[in-house]
DNA sequence: AGCATCTGCTTAGTAGTACTAATCAAATCG
DNA sequence: CGATTTGATTAGTACTACTAAGCAGATGCT
């Protein structure tokens, strides 16, 4: 049904608008941006990653996450350093501090988020779960 | 199953993340943002809307939406007039150029997103068109 | 009528994100 | 050993959002 696609579409961004600006404002004094918290959660998973790196796992440009790294380095929040192969590289790895803000981010985000969450009914949490996987795809694509 | 919350919230952040960004950067050049494309999508439903009916509609403050339409004033595409009834208020309507721009960016991007959504399954796409009003109101809420 | 208050909007200042382009330094290629 | 490529940084631009300060019109109270 070709009508439902251009409407889809519209729902789409008009959702992804709104949501993206819900989560930022859930951002309470003191805790790191969306972008940065992801960034964190990045280095939780796997540490040790260069700038390259986390500018292609957060999809944007040598000069953004640049700019997103030296805040939360300038927090201590992680650390960097030259490789010692490639010293061009800068490797970054998640401090004491960084883990703990990034928990405590991740909970407090997902404490709102949850409540919301909890609001649905069971089946529409198992969409939502199908479909997140799917609009990470197109965003990716 | 709770422990599926905390993935469904996890999820659906890095999605909102990332389609955010997506659909910001499939902006050309000459074509307005998409929050600002949201402002003329909602002056072409319903004209006549003051300053604070638009900021209300984008859930935003009066500030934010001020300097927005500001800046679609600056280009033409919407015309701001006083309200005669309460000279405090002012109300916007879409221009000519505002309506053609609408609807040729909305078109172009609704290209680029149809495009991806093809590629899904009918089911997919039933899926998503179920859950983009609930993302909706979990925004909203 | 006249002053106080409320309401609608604007503007300035701050912060954060993203992009491109220019630049620098290290590595690598010929 | 120069030329080129690659990794990263910085400067400049554009947008979005927020708060706070301030102005002007409307309304209310005495």
């Amino acid at each position: 049904m070709p009508e439902n696609i251009d409407e889809v579409g519209a729902e789409l961004r008009r959702a992804a608008v709104r949501l993206y600006s819900r989560f930022r404002s859930e951002r309470v004094e003191g805790e790191v941006s969306e972008e940065a918290l992801l960034v964190l959660i990045t280095l939780d998973k796997q540490g040790g990653m260069s700038l390259s790196d986390l500018a292609a796992a957060a999809k944007v440009t040598l000069g953004s996450i640049s700019q997103t790294v030296r805040r939360l380095e300038q927090l201590a929040y992680i650390t960097k350093s030259r490789d010692t192969e490639d010293r061009r590289k800068v490797v970054f790895a998640l401090t004491e501090q960084g883990q703990q803000a990034s928990t405590a981010s991740r909970r407090h985000r997902q404490d709102w988020l949850n409540a919301r969450l909890g609001e649905l009914t069971a089946a529409e949490r198992a969409d939502l779960l199908r479909i997140a996987p799917l609009l990470l795809r197109i965003a990716d694509s």
